[in-house]
DNA sequence: TCGCCTGATAGTTGCC
DNA sequence: GGCAACTATCAGGCGA
């Protein structure tokens, strides 16, 4: 099945309707997922600012809070390949 | 030190500190799964390309099916919109 | 061409001080500007409302006409793309 | 002016097709300055950024400027509406 | 008048 | 490294 003998450029054409139509089903069916995650944060926010909290004072505490935890993993990814150019073992477990 | 008496206004200083950790720490729940769904979807891309489409024209078909769905509503919106300037009840049921 | 000799890293202090002033001041300008369009629109408004029309229809008539706009020029780009995807010059000039 | 006799609800139906057009393309020829005069801003951003400015510093030099005349001009409605309060003439003369 | 909600704008990220 | 798409934030308009 689908055996697509393209000898030149031409990416599937015709062949793989079904197939592309898969991956675009894929893809939207996460998005949609991504969407309502999205409406959950919105929900959270109005919950939180029902319980009198400013909805941007919060917003600025989560982004703070992500920046720490970025610089965190930044700084680690620094000394890991500070050891990596010292020849030493990077963390606990043996990478590559 | 930070006696929690809030009989008056001013809202949520102390009392509320596990209250507020528990929304960011909901709200940083959601975030991190909306951003496993987004690399879901980047690896969709990624591997359709390795299959030989195109991901700016996958992209433009995403979008386009989307546009398509939000004119739909989009008419329907301004049906309502018009039934309202009318002075007919929009979307309860068909009057008249 | 930028004939500041600037010897070392810090980029523009002092010298461009004028230079500088005049980009910002430049940008003013047109803020300005913009500003008093949005006010002329918002008049229009008010003028299509004192004449008995209903502005929420107006704007959605405005809204849906720049979106056909804008959907002819996504179809138009939606074939540039496919003609690139399949090897043709897309947009030297108008083939088939 | 306005001869219309909408004696009812319906407001402006089958007369005003010209009228309504009228107000519409007022609208639209508006907005097309408006995006005209936005596409000079960004152009004069990058012309800056070609002279090694820092397009983000300068947003914020304009935004701080922005606020600073906002503020200005409150602190001058207050005074207005404290001499108003106070019987004084508020705005007649210019001074300060 | 207040709160919501949509539209505009600034910033970020990914692709070329 | 520049450019374009996407996302998140912010402010103004509308309705209750």
């Amino acid at each position: 099945m689908t055996d697509q003998s393209n000898s030149d450029a031409t990416p599937n054409i015709g062949i793989g309707r079904d197939h592309l139509r898969a991956f675009i089903e894929r893809i939207e069916r996460l998005e949609e997922e991504k969407t309502n995650i999205a409406d959950d944060i919105k929900e959270v926010y109005a919950e939180a600012k029902g319980n009198g909290y400013d909805i941007k004072v919060l917003r600025q505490l989560v982004r703070v809070r992500k920046q720490d935890t970025n610089e965190r993993l930044e700084h680690e990814a620094i000394l890991d390949t500070y050891m990596h150019a010292l020849g030493m073992a990077p963390d606990l477990e043996a990478g590559e």
